[in-house]
DNA sequence: CGCAAATATAGCATTTTACGCAAAGCTGAA
DNA sequence: TTCAGCTTTGCGTAAAATGCTATATTTGCG
């Protein structure tokens, strides 16, 4: 006669890696009582139910399903189980009903300022994210030129401004980058348009810029020139990044616009991008407000929705 | 001004992957409130932890944790998610004790029988496979020869008997299989003890065979030489398996045992494997019981614990 | 105001895990 | 005993998680 000393240490196996869709799939297993039915139900193949059954056996340390029979029968242990798995996943609903019935507490008013520029890219995900979990708060969103951002912010006539990164930023303004975009040469797209480019290297004296008339582009494209050691020829000067795009189109000159506002525009396919090194330094689009404004939870509540 | 209509979907980007790890993770992190400790506590780098808070942020719907202050602060929402996370923890743990004691609650006794062969490979695995859940149980295990261990199930002597599956079974008996094991031919060593083996293709009819002098083993061998229209030379037939391996290893013969058989033997590294083509038909080993006995609960946790 | 420490994020290589398909195994019924 | 349907397993591939490193932010503290 042979006498056992297997000792198993009571969690030896436990890796705690059920998640909440097996307690789903264990729950539609437990009702229908048939692997094949609930494979397709959740439309997943019959093997990775099967396994997923077996991995939730492990975890709770016990048989749940006699497959001896047909159709299957839940163990003790699966009966105790099943209980536990309806009890809980109620509970995780309950839990997700509580916290967004708390956030959407929230409510009031907030008022955007968003340049045409960063409307584009920036404002329907912070939007959506910020509104999916303050439904009650009251969105004013205005648009204009990207100039004016900063003094509504200073102003107060806005809570919030979406605007590139100023050069430099006052002291009781706070900034929150949530995306980058390139600033890009571009050019007409039948490159004849434009006579002076035809050279290699480009005798940037000869081409003409279409530019922006002043603002952050402006400054940086001033700067590269200067870092190049050349003096370019500006043939126009607008306002508002969407015109340059336009003049580029038919054939004026070589702008310079953030690669948003490209992307965005009708004329895009109209005009290409121009590789040049080096680039030139990006755009940081973000979230700008006045420091204590922060303190209001609205704000602060934007504020973090966006970093995410 | 803008109007709004961003209609999301209340469990728009639900996918249901937090697991208990995630949330013992941040039991941790709403206990430590500091990152960097909680990610040596737990093994796991700071990036990782960032990660899977930001993930399990997302699975609730809301952001659980103040970061702007150091330490770190917990939001309303997350207080509310620490105090759920604390019951489904608690509660998980107490369905596991209630498992284990409900599977632990079957008492008793238990008869196996078992022959030497099966008990060097399989014994093991099923037995603290089943101590591990029913460790009140009382096991029994006796071995013996192989040839025994039908009859023993058949008079009632073993409950259950672990061995290889007999050609044929009677209808009142019950087999599981839970292992294979090939039937090797076995030369010895040293090649020149057995000089017929120089030819080729061997000549059997000139080879010295040592085998079962009967059993599932021996018949195998039979149907083989059968197969190939060959008549063996059996030189010695032996009653045990293990006492094959032994006489080979002296130079005997050539003999046939099952591969576990040899892995176990000590005499194993002075035999060596012929490769023989056709391969013999490989034994099942499993379980095997009186079917009426499987309603035996104790019988048919032994039976499903195995099959897993 | 800026510096130092802590935290967040991106990119990457690597490991782990999940999945589906096809093949093998099992169960129940003819 | 054999057959058909249902399950499980083997295996190659796809997806996800993780650690590391580099970089950008942010907080706390002179």
């Amino acid at each position: 006669m042979l006498y056992l000393r297997y000792l198993v240490a009571e969690n030896a196996m436990m890796v705690w890696v059920v998640d909440y869709k097996d307690l789903q799939v264990f729950q539609s297993v437990a009702t229908t009582l048939h692997l094949g039915r609930v494979s397709q139900q959740l439309h997943m193949s019959a093997s990775t139910l099967s396994r997923r059954l077996s991995k939730i056996e492990q975890e709770v340390g016990a048989c749940l399903i006699d497959r001896g029979v047909s159709p299957w029968q839940l163990t003790p242990a699966g009966e105790l189980f099943r209980q536990y798995v309806e009890q809980t996943l109620s509970s995780w609903q309950q839990l997700r009903r509580n916290v967004s019935q708390h956030i959407s507490d929230l409510a009031g008013s907030l008022t955007l300022y968003c340049s045409v520029t960063a409307s584009y890219s920036v404002l329907a995900d912070v939007l959506s994210r910020f509104r999916e979990q303050y439904p009650r708060v009251d969105l004013r969103v205005h648009t204009g030129d990207a100039a004016e951002s900063i003094a509504r912010v200073e102003a107060g006539d806005a809570d919030v401004v979406i605007a590139a990164r100023p050069e430099s930023l006052a002291a009781h303004l706070t900034f929150k980058t949530i995306a980058h975009s390139p600033l890009l040469f571009i050019a007409p797209k039948s490159i004849n348009s434009v006579a002076a480019l035809h050279h290699t290297p480009i005798d940037w004296s000869q081409v003409p810029m279409v530019l922006s008339e002043q603002g952050l582009a402006r400054t940086r494209v001033n700067q590269w020139f200067q870092g190049q050691g050349i003096e370019p020829h500006v043939y126009a000067q607008v306002s508002g990044n969407e015109a340059i795009v336009s003049m580029v189109a038919l054939g004026v000159g070589v702008g310079v616009v953030p690669e948003l506002v490209l992307r965005n525009s009708p004329m895009a396919n109209r005009v290409r991008i121009m590789p040049i090194q080096p680039e030139l330094e990006p755009f940081a689009i973000g979230l700008c407000a006045r420091a204590e404004r922060l303190s209001d939870p609205l704000v602060h509540a934007l504020w973090k929705t966006a970093a995410l």
